[in-house]
This record gives C-alpha cells, structure tokens and sequence, in this order.
DNA sequence: AGACTGGTGTTACCGCAAGTAACTTACCGC
DNA sequence: GCGGTAAGTTACTTGCGGTAACACCAGTCT
C-alpha cells in the first residue's frame, strides 16, 4: 500500500483533512461561542455543511471530537502536576494551580467545554442524567480518584472513598475556578492557598465566631 | 372562557395566570427535559406560543422565572439544615444530606436547573453577559460563603477566604452529587460521610501508601 | 349609547439553523 | 477506457424561537 510511504510527512487523507477540519471548527467556536452554527464552521474550513456531516455525523459529534481534543490536553496538564516530584500538600496545589491556569489563559475553551449547549434536538428525548453533564468533569474527577486510590493509605473502603474525594475535588476546583475566573476577586495563588487550606481541614479547625454558634 | 368561577384566590389575574403558566411549563419541561419547546408548554397550558411570550418576554425569561421558583426551594430547604442547631459537623452534613435528597427526589429539576441548555442562538445576543453557567451554583455558593463569614472565625482575609470556601465546598457537593446520581456507587449516608471527612482534613492526615509518593 | 383602552387570545408569518437528498465531479485500481 | 468510491456541491425539508396583525371581551370615560 502506498499509504505507508504517505505517513512520513501526512497521515491519512481522511484523517487529515478531520484534522483540518477541527482547527477550523475550533477557531469558529473559540470566536462565536458554542452557538457556532455548522455552516460557519464549515464556511471556515473553506467547505459547506454536509462534508462535516459526512465526517462526524451530527452537530454533537463534531462537539464531541472538539471536547475530547482539549480535555485530553487539559488532562495530560493534571497528570503532569500531579506525578511532579515533591510532597503532597504541594501536589495538589500544583494541581489547582495548573487548572487554574490553564482556565485563565483560554477562557472561551473552558466555557466550550464546560457549557457545551449540545442538544439532540428532537428526537430521542430519554431522561438519562449523566448525559451531558460536561464529561471533562466525570473524567478529571475519575482520572483523580484513581490517583487517590494508588498514592494514599485510606484503608477499608478505599476505592469507593477515592473516586467520591476524587469527583469532590474535580468540583470543588471547578466551581471556585468558574466563579473566580468570572468575579476574579482575588489571585490565583490566593485561590490556590485557600481551596487547599479547606481540603486541609481548616474548616473544622477554625473557631467560631464569638457571637453565634459555628457553621 | 368564563373567568366568573375562579373567585377563590385572592391575586391578581395576571399573576394568577402567571402561576398557571409557570406550573404547566414545569410539567413539560419535566417530561420532556429542558428541549421542552415553548410550543408544547403553551399547549400543555392549553394556550399559544404569543401568550407566553407576552408573560415571559422569551424562552429564557420563562425559564429563568422556573429555575428561580425550584432554587429558591432548594436553597430554603440548605438554609434550614445550616441553621439547625448542632455543631458544625453536623449541619456540614445535615446539608450535604439535605442536598441530596432534594436532587435524588427530583433528578429531572435537578437536571433542568444544572442543564439549562438556553442558547439565544440567533438575534440579538451580546447582553446577557452572566448566561447560563447554573446560576444556581453561584447562588448556593455565594450563600454558604456568607455562612461561614458570619459564623467562622478565620481571622484576617476571613471575607474572601470564606466566599472562596463557599464556592469550593458548593462545587463538591455539586460534582459529587451529580456523579453519585448517575452511577449510585454507596448509599447517601457513606457519600455525605465520606465528603465531609474530606472536608475535615482527613485527605492531609491519611498516609502514604507503601509503594509510592503520596498525592 | 358609543368610542377608548387594556388584557387575553388567535392565525399566519419570518428568519434561522440542523440535517438530508440528489446530483456532480475527481481520483484510482483494473 | 470503465466502474466504484470518496469529496464536494446546490437545494431542499423540518422545526423552533420570535413577531406581526388582527379579533374578542371586559370595563370606563364623555
């Protein structure tokens, strides 16, 4: 087959041009937001609609492939953080900070990703739940859990009690990130010392408030 | 139409109306999701499309009027378990518990509120600058915060560090919440224990395991 | 009475975006 | 050359959000 000399220099056609045509689909949705209509995507790619039809099936999958690309960077991101040399209280404030930042330097593909507005339209209205409830969540939170569970000692129980710390901390660096990237009330190292603080039991170390009884 | 028999409440008809609308849009959206149309609500209600949109303005001005009515009982429902009188741990999880009651009670509500998939799509977008993002979240997040600055003593910085708190422990729950309803993976009681022993320091007690560095 | 006003309701339409059908190339092995 | 497959097109259908424009029915002012 002469596609093997081909993958020297490209990859498949096919696959080429899927790659061409997510570059594109990202440059639209990182200006129009997630209301990027399929034609301006494709208008962008220097096509029209049906090829991405052709090539991802629906609205929803061409997201779907856009999502999986970032989240995968995003992803290789954490774990880097989190394999870093050093003990763990600054693991995870390597970790918070490399979420962080990486929020605060592409806003538009963090909203993308978190708020995808994708919608079956019509057809095949089933109450399924998890459905799209922003994947990247689900896999952060997974992917932590499972570190959780290798690195750290929690004796009986200690998977279901990882996987439940490991979505519980997703969230929490999630919906500080979303509420400081949006208010930016303090900075980033501030919001990294106090989510890691809080995840450090200072809560129910600190005292309560002379006039009332404690939270 | 006769409008004589309907003399029992004492509101005004507009608001009455109002409230007619708001329950029969409730019921499509909680049959049909948040895809729910304005055309199947304004059937369900037994009126037309123009009605709603005299009532309402647009589909988002309906949809926020329903997503206020369903936070504000969630959220009075939280203020009740962080009010009860105990000690800390115990409203910490009086109102994780709280919490998942309500959205294992009613996942369609908690679906809708989470998954507002509003998208203004075509004319006219560019006010508007909060959008969706669960307004919810910020709520619940902005409330908990002032909690805890009202009855924690977290001496200097104790405003910021309590909001960011607020946000943090909020997005736990809710991260955690939305993937223990999807999956059910332990009971509500081991899910609450485990997320307030995560909130009690336990993550930075717990030891390494034998074989690696901690996280 | 009769015109004026305001709320409720309708039908019929526009604009737009997702998705599809049917046709037209161009390339590649034979 | 010839037939099949992939890329590409135009032109359509469907369905939804949103908006006229008009109709009906109180009360109310003169």
């Amino acid at each position: 087959m002469d596609i093997a000399h081909r993958t020297t220099d490209r990859q498949t056609p096919a696959e080429q041009r899927r790659r061409e045509l997510l570059e594109a689909a990202d440059r639209v949705v990182l200006r129009d937001g997630p209301q990027a209509s399929m034609n301006a995507i494709a208008a962008e790619a220097g096509i029209t609609k049906p090829i991405l039809y052709r090539h991802f099936g629906d609205k929803g999958g061409l997201y779907r492939a856009l999502a999986i690309r970032h989240t995968d960077a995003l992803l290789s991101s954490l774990r880097a953080a989190l394999d870093a040399p050093a003990d763990r209280r600054r693991r995870v404030e390597a970790t918070l900070d490399t979420y962080l930042a990486s929020i605060e330097a592409m806003p538009q593909v963090y909203r993308f990703l978190m708020h995808p507005a994708e919608e079956p339209h019509q057809t095949e209205q089933g109450f399924d739940v998890g459905r799209h409830s922003a994947p990247l969540l689900r896999r952060m939170g997974e992917e932590l859990g499972q570190v959780i569970a290798e690195r750290v000692d929690l004796g009986p129980a200690a998977e279901a009690q990882a996987r439940i710390w490991g979505h519980g901390i997703v969230g929490m660096m999630h919906a500080a990130g979303d509420w400081w990237l949006g208010e930016r009330p303090c900075s980033r190292e501030d919001l990294v010392r106090s989510l890691a603080d809080l995840l450090w039991g200072r809560l129910a170390e600190a005292d309560d408030r002379p006039d009332g009884p404690g939270f």
